[in-house]
DNA sequence: CCGTTTCGAGAGCACCGCTCTCGCTTGAGA
DNA sequence: TCTCAAGCGAGAGCGGTGCTCTCGAAACGG
């Protein structure tokens, strides 16, 4: 798709991804509160409103870099599970995935807190961000369904409530895996991002000690959780 | 405590309620990014100068706000867990306080994402906030408490190698529970407000449809990983 | 009653996002 | 090959922000 292009086109490629850096440098430096396209203008040696021409306003470049980091969290959750694949028990995998996810929030942080923190730009996510925020969501999802096609899995329990629920869940992004496993997903998936986040944001100042073990700890009752089986058990 | 005080004295308190009600205000109506000093003292007919008496900076009126919203959050978890509790088994309280927390964070969005989304002052959090902050948790802790010295409670699994921490966290916050549960009530603690801010930040857009009955049922999930057992179990 | 403290107002500084205009450059079509 | 529209950067400017400083008036305590 990266055809030859002209010499127009390809500056234009090149300072938008400029831009884009220089504005996650401060991004990592001050937080998303104090990124401000005056100052990135002024470090690439441009005028403000030359910015402009590449991104229409501050929140449409905020969108860019939350998408990128939707897409870099999650090819580090993939590049996780496809390393620990061979032979691995799935709830390994499955911890292996968390903690990928954990260490990428814990060397970005104000890029995690930009995607999974209070929604800064608006009230609703632009559509750009929904696909690759959804590809943490898939991994966890393909090492279930994995677990349950090979050796299968211990099916969670399920509010009679949820039954429909479930079963709509499953059907549109899990197919193959029973109902049960829907919300039992969505669940432990929301709540691998609030060890997180609670981690990355203080509240577990003077509550956890040993970060790495609790975590790993948490993560293996997340999987138990979603119906993969630890060895020995 | 609150005296007899001078017409001064009385003032500057009212006053600073008043802005933090103004302000506030603003909170709710446009978001924590949105909220400026300046449009605080022309509502309340000041010159944005004179604000500066009552507040010294702008991150302090926010860190006052966090502070309030904190004790919101914990004041609605502390009544639902009175309301409910006459002979209810601890499950059901959990769940109730649960409900209580997630209600108050419907309610309260930007609120709830002052405290629980990314941290917008500093990095880290004052320590006026941190008393605040516990009250959720000393609730959840108390319902476990209960629940072991009345009928007993299902001890969870607990790795090895958060023995030590299990012990130190049950010795620090949760005198007399097994130390497996340190560990279990902490990550609930976390995954609970995870699941809230999930919902509230946008991620089950098209993911989950029945948010009451998933949320009771995921809370109850919670409950039982700390033990509780639910009636009829 | 007087001196000190507290307070509100106003001007001002540096910075912000964003808009508009104006020339220069580039490149595609005639 | 020439032309002319489109893309681009620079600059000025608007209204807004947080925050500081000074000044005169009001309230307070000894």
């Amino acid at each position: 798709m990266t055809t030859v292009q002209g010499a127009r086109a390809r500056a234009r490629t090149e300072i938008t991804a400029a831009i884009k850096d220089e504005a996650r440098k401060q991004l990592a430096a001050e937080g998303a509160a104090k990124l401000s396209l005056r100052a990135v203008a002024r470090e690439l040696g441009m005028v403000s409103s030359a910015l402009y021409r590449y991104f229409p306003s501050r929140d449409d470049l905020l969108t860019a870099l939350i998408v990128d980091a939707y897409d870099a969290v999650g090819e580090a959750a993939e590049r996780a599970c496809a390393q620990a694949a061979p032979a691995e028990a799935p709830a390994e995998r499955w911890v292996a995935v968390c903690r990928a996810v954990r260490s990428w929030a814990l060397a970005h942080p104000h890029e995690y807190a930009l995607i999974y923190g209070s929604p800064v730009p608006g009230y609703t996510a632009p559509q750009a961000t929904i696909a690759p925020a959804s590809r943490v969501a898939v991994v966890l999802i393909g090492i279930v369904r994995d677990a349950h096609q090979a050796r299968g899995i211990a099916v969670p329990r399920l509010a009679p409530a949820l039954r429909a629920e479930g079963e709509r869940m499953v059907a549109e992004f899990a197919p193959g895996l029973p109902p049960a496993v829907g919300p039992a997903l969505v669940a432990a998936w929301a709540q691998l991002f609030g060890l997180i986040s609670f981690e990355l944001f203080g509240q577990f100042h003077r509550v956890v000690e040993e970060r790495d073990a609790f975590f790993a700890h948490a993560a293996a009752g997340l999987a138990s959780s979603v119906g993969l089986v630890l060895p020995g058990e």
